[in-house]
DNA sequence: CAGTCATATTCCCGGCTGGTTATATGCCTC
DNA sequence: GAGGCATATAACCAGCCGGGAATATGACTG
């Protein structure tokens, strides 16, 4: 009997989520899925399986195949569950660059060029 | 040995999911932790190293208690694997806010609601 | 209808996980 | 330093999970 699963552990298999990652692009058919993944048909199937049953996914029938996409909303609960964290990271980030801002006013030696991401949001 | 885990995987149980939560209120020592959880003491004291080693919280020795607080960043993982996601489902909400907004519009009767949970996939 | 293609399901297995009980460690108090 | 707290670690166990091989199912093709 299948146990329905939160979206917290199932996308914590690092296959699932790259299916979905990939499922991202456009829909797509077990077979093709099989191949990017380079994983076994039935373990596929198996986490295919896993992916409807949490509401992640959907199949459609198309002759012999069954083309899978992407249901996306599930993962807003994960999305929900994140923001009282993600207030408390963008305060560090913010403070790690207003300390850079003011270290790169100092007459020091020049630093390398910054390259990194910039993170999102501010108060 | 110890298993170094992503984020994924340490947040996909739920007891470990409710002690970032509490610690998001403030710190706490194990013994808090265990009496608002309600878990054993061994219990607690592996999920704490697990989220510990994931560098999810740190702790501080304060005489004979040890003192737990929070540290977000490792979940800035999380949420950048679902920024493409959150693309898609804001959309889908878009096109539901216009849905019931033209439906506002319409002087009709309210229908009744339908009620079968549809499941997936037919044609 | 036989054969083949695409996918799902079954069965089995090793490894991991989370829980408990029992024990070790470390600090504080008297 | 003996005893008591607070926490960590060890040892053990049942259940689950993801993987593969074999098999079932169902559709299309001749």
């Amino acid at each position: 009997m299948p146990r329905v699963e939160s979206a917290f552990t199932v996308i914590a298999e690092p296959n699932r989520r790259a299916i979905l990652t990939l499922l991202l692009e456009s829909e797509r058919s077990v077979g093709e899925i099989e191949r990017a993944l380079r994983l076994s048909q039935p373990s596929i199937s198996k986490h295919l399986r896993v992916l409807r049953e949490a509401g992640l996914v959907e199949s459609r029938i198309e002759a012999q195949r069954r083309v899978y996409r992407l249901r996306p909303e599930p993962l807003m609960e994960l999305d929900d569950w994140l923001i009282p964290f993600r207030r408390l990271w963008s305060k560090h980030v913010d403070a790690l660059e207003r300390h850079l801002d003011r270290m790169a006013k100092q007459p020091v030696a020049p630093s390398p060029a910054p390259k990194g991401k910039k993170r999102h949001e501010k108060p």
